[in-house]
DNA sequence: CTAAAATCTGAATGATCGTTCAGTAATCGG
DNA sequence: CCGATTACTGAACGATCATTCAGATTTTAG
């Protein structure tokens, strides 16, 4: 296997540009390879010359966003100290990253509940493992044992942070919403639903 | 303009009961009027003749699902007496009703995400006036006027609490998840990021 | 019972899709 | 500078799409 040439890999970034560009504007459903190359000024058939067939970059392109994002919010999150200070980081910095990058977000959107698999299944649906949801969820545990966070259900409590993230950041572009002032109401929100009150001591 | 015969009123109605199979079988992609024909064991050029076009039965799939929705959640809620109570109820009775239709969830999912207008915006994903998010909203500002509720923006909080229950019924089918401990947590979780605490009064 | 209206089918149409491929242009190693 | 490799294009292919339509079948009305 040899390594990608400069010229590949310049190739495969402008189509993956490209390619979210398109699925943000167009969605999945008019994002075609001619869509897609018309926008980054190419031929069609330049595509499944650098990538094996639509898929791969649809692939590629969701990898690349996903990754960038969860990377960014793991480094943001690894630098507060305790488990409470942690939860609120993870939800102010997945927040903004995504909030400045809004296409980068419908595009993930589009592929996520768009590809499938030969059994007709949605590929890229989170599982109990995603990516995006265990940490968080270690978090949370980690804050129950060192005795931040009173006793709830670690998995479910996971699962409602990110719905209330990707709620906001799916209808972003479409109705009246303040990033600012979302992301503060949730840092209190899920503050007082995960803080020990009195009557838990 | 002349009433449906009962035949065309059942064909419509068996039309949008294959597309929402398809839908939620297949995904938006694949669902086209060959393979719904092909479910509800008629021809294909039947679709087109009950039906102005393609994008007019999925208008009158996404109506049904969630007039049904809606009506059904509006109806429990009006029953509660306090805020609090219709909160936990809203919370309750959503999960309830789309938890034992997830097919239909996910048909409405996959219309959502997928149909456009012509200048290329989502058709369907909310905006401030939605339906489902516009009477939870009052739903909050009536608890906070009398009192029960602490003082939030209550179009955050409503946009939180609609991300909560989306992002489970959204992964319900993939992951390990429970939909009556879910509830419970759900509950727990708004009824402590809603009340007043001392510190509040 | 009969004629008109409603319902339904299967074939045809034109458009667009992803992918392949022969051939051209650009780049690179020696 | 030249041959070979890499990069790229535009045309062509078969498949599938939504929609139309002429004609067949069924239902309805008188």
């Amino acid at each position: 296997m040899t390594r990608r040439s400069f010229i590949e890999e310049a190739r495969r970034a402008q189509i993956v540009s490209a390619a979210i560009d398109t699925l943000a504007e167009m969605g999945y459903v008019k994002a075609s390879l001619a869509q897609i190359a018309k926008r980054a000024d190419i031929s069609t058939s330049l595509i499944p010359y650098h990538f094996k067939d639509k898929d791969d970059l649809m692939e590629q392109t969701v990898s690349e966003i996903s990754l960038a994002w969860t990377t960014y919010v793991q480094e943001k999150v690894a630098q507060g100290v305790s488990a409470r200070e942690q939860l609120h980081i993870y939800i102010e910095s997945s927040l903004a990253y995504m909030g400045t990058r809004p296409k980068h977000f419908l595009a993930l959107l589009e592929i996520v509940f768009s590809v499938r698999n030969a059994d007709g299944s949605l590929r890229y649906v989170m599982d109990a493992e995603d990516p995006s949801v265990l940490p968080l969820e270690n978090l949370l545990l980690a804050g129950q044992q060192n005795g931040e966070f009173r006793q709830f259900d670690a998995h479910n409590m996971a699962l409602a942070i990110r719905g209330t993230i990707d709620q906001f950041l799916g209808q972003m572009n479409k109705a009246r919403s303040d990033l600012e002032s979302y992301t503060h109401e949730l840092i209190e929100l899920f503050d007082r639903a995960t803080r020990k009150d009195p009557a838990d001591e």
